[in-house]
DNA sequence: AACTAATTCAAACGGGCGTTTCAATCGTGA
DNA sequence: TCACGATTGAAACGCCCGTTTGAATTAGTT
């Protein structure tokens, strides 16, 4: 009686769009409850209250964006700095535009970075910074001695900007540029661009 | 009696501070009208409902945020490009660190762009519109006729992302790496930063 | 000083929220 | 088949929200 289809499963399912769609507070219980064809005390009887059934979408989410979209799954044998960049780029990108499951991480973070809960603070040891090294430490061995560490640090963020941009830019895009999704090509279009933006960006700064 | 220490003032600026902390919902004319020191009923007597108070807080956020901060305040008298990026960039960044009244109109708008109300599309029209045409006809400008409409457009968002990373990153900056704010020298590294790495991208892009 | 309009005040109103309650129903092992 | 724990169900509770009310107070005009 394992399935993925009991009342409790089917609570973290609808919670997360929810969630995901409105952030914590403005989600309701009652909602979620609907959405899952649950009863209203469902979320209670299985975990508590709304803010354990909030940590359990978390781990759901983040489980799920990662195993199909990990940061280094495309890299290259002997990978340069450039290829490290384009994987977590591509990877970035296809999280975000995703419309499945995996798409859903992106958008808890972005309602997580406005109003932060309790969560955010497992979010950001768990999840972000290994990723945020990933990238870190790629940078550090391309630019070895050469400029201080606080270069280091904007270059990252350089480069984490502009992925991240098509995250929180979301409902500036449909109104400013009139664009909603991206099609998988332009998906990998942009992430080449950013692969290849940031390497003229480093080499212009390195010099 | 058109001093500013009316009441309808001092609600203005007391919810400026509130909507910018934790978004339109979240507020509540109640902590409002206790931060402004007056009674609870002063919002609906003076400005009708909870709306319309936030669309005023918004129209006082953006005139000092946009005439303390302009996008093409730094600009030389024959800029090139890589002036034009960096005016805009210098005066994003000091919008989203400056502690005063000017530091409100990047906190609303990240809290809008997580969660939009009808407000939105007002301000992306009159506000975010205009200076994103600065940056795109500068970039369109230098690449004339080289290269598609599409790369002017990730160039752009690239620069666009780079800045307005520190912004919606706000909360995991404390996090991840441990910084709250930048001094002003740390702004005008990073300002220089972003207009030297974006001219090294675009470089590298246009060939 | 007297009158009038503007503003402030404390209290209350509906409505929606997360949560609790406890009876009804289901599933499973003896 | 029976008994018992697990789960579901409808209803209610207590709380906080934005808003409204109508009286009290203040400010401006003659």
């Amino acid at each position: 009686m394992n399935e993925s289809h009991t009342t409790k499963n089917r609570l973290i399912q609808a919670a997360s769009v929810i969630f995901a769609e409105k952030g914590y507070r403005e989600a309701t219980v009652a909602e979620i409850c609907e959405a899952a064809g649950a009863n209203i005390a469902a979320v209670n009887y299985h975990f508590g209250d709304k803010e354990s059934l909030y940590d359990a979408v978390w781990h759901h989410a983040f489980e799920i964006t990662a195993s199909e979209y990990p940061v280094d799954g495309s890299l290259p044998e002997h990978p340069a700095l450039e290829d490290y960049i384009h994987s977590y780029a591509r990877a970035i990108m296809n999280r975000i535009f995703s419309e499945g499951p995996a798409g859903l991480f992106p958008k808890l973070l972005h309602q997580e970075m406005s109003n932060p809960t309790l969560a955010l603070d497992q979010i950001a040891e768990e999840a972000l910074k290994p990723q945020s090294r990933f990238l870190g430490e790629a940078v550090r061995a391309a630019l070895e001695q050469k400029v201080p560490e606080e270069t280091i640090r904007m270059c990252m963020h350089s480069i984490i900007g502009q992925c991240a941009f098509y995250n929180f830019g979301r409902a500036l895009r449909e109104r400013v540029i009139g664009k909603k999704t991206l099609s998988k090509d332009e998906i990998e279009r942009v992430a080449r661009h950013i692969a290849t933006f940031s390497m003229g960006g480093i080499k212009e700064i390195q010099q």
